[in-house]
DNA sequence: ACGATGATTGAACCGTTGTTCAGGGTCAGC
DNA sequence: GCTGACCCTGAACAACGGTTCAATCATCGT
């Protein structure tokens, strides 16, 4: 076999990969130790090797991904010109897309687990809201720039952004959990709108969006 | 000992009760059926002699405490005149109470480990889907008769509940993590003042936004 | 070369826990 | 009273999975 020289930090990083996919796939309950080292191309014994317990190794997990998708999307922000498309990339990038449970799908099965999870462990409940906070604070700063610009009118950033975030944490939980009368489209536009009335200069303008 | 004739039915029930108790406190993954038998004063035996196998046990219990709530705030709602009165019942009665876990904590804790369930359990998926359903469907009913008695203003009631509905969801989770920028009196106040606004009669003759 | 250090593993250990089983009460109807 | 149906139990079974350990293997500094 191919001796692959993967040291200390990419194999600790490996392995978190390959116990988030498990527990996407199998559920934050369901997930032994033996699946994430399968997954990882290891042995379970090495798993506690890099982790000491099988608790430390799912809340890392747990935070990893999301750490990677706050990111990118924020990376992806720094591309764009106005506020307006920054807040409407922020609004389509939390959408779940629909049937493909790849990605964003994903994703959001990691953080509903981390949501489970932080109701008994007080670590993870600590990272969720230090997750949650930060983007929170994002979305309140694209307001806030974009209110300086002249884009938005005048609300309360703070305010504003506690509301998006919970909304698409609500909207995007029945998304993810296949409610019929709640599709993708369904929660785009209505962030969408939500976000164009509350911030919209030309609310009393308005000819078109 | 006393011998208390408790037959099927009612067994059934204080199982199921008992259930929703030690999930609330341990956690879905950590419930023992050993835990459950001893709140409920039974033997691990019994309950697999109600039912059949340890998932049916959890998945009913997680949703029997739901439909508790969900009747209990619905009579209330016949006490109320307005229509105003019991669109804001629905929100207070939605915010956990703060500290005190006992009440409405452990339905949350219940409402959010039956999402963590709805992942992988399809049953479990679709009974959610049915509860929060009717969930919506009944702060639609209420706008729609506030729109008749010319309480509310025009706004499309599905959108508006789906809105209402999941925001409550995204804050209340908040709330039951702990997360210390997100309070009880905080979600309150944002609810109402999110109904306010989107309902009130007077947001046409607004004389500033 | 050669130890030392760290990475990696298979196999064994051991507690936990869902589930089964064989039986013991209790009550109703005959 | 007998009988059978039903409620209930303790104890045993069996599997599963986290954790430990002693032993290899690779690598690297000297």
């Amino acid at each position: 076999m191919a001796r692959k020289p993967t040291y200390s930090k990419e194999r600790k990083q490996e392995i978190l990969e390959a116990a988030a996919k498990v527990i996407a796939e199998r559920g934050l309950c369901d997930t032994r130790i033996v699946d994430v080292a399968k997954q990882a191309g290891s042995s379970a014994a090495l798993v506690m090797y890099y982790f000491e317990s099988k608790d430390r190794l799912l809340t890392e997990a747990l935070t990893y991904t999301e750490d990677r998708f706050y990111s990118q999307a924020f990376n992806e922000l720094t591309n764009l010109a106005t506020s307006r498309e920054q807040l409407t990339l922020l609004i389509e990038e939390s959408c779940p897309t629909a049937g493909k449970d790849s990605e964003l799908g994903d994703d959001w099965a990691l953080w509903i687990e981390l949501w489970s999870r932080g109701l008994r462990d007080p670590e993870a409940a600590k990272k969720r809201a230090a997750l949650d906070r930060r983007w929170r604070w994002t979305i309140a700063d694209v307001v806030r720039s974009g209110q300086r610009s002249g884009e938005f009118g005048d609300v309360d950033a703070d305010e504003f952004s506690l509301h998006l975030a919970s909304l698409i944490d609500g909207l995007a939980l029945q998304v993810v959990l296949g409610d019929e009368e709640v599709t993708t489209k369904r929660m785009r536009e209505l962030c969408l709108d939500f976000a164009r009335r509350a911030l919209d200069v030309d609310a009393n303008t308005t000819m078109e969006a």
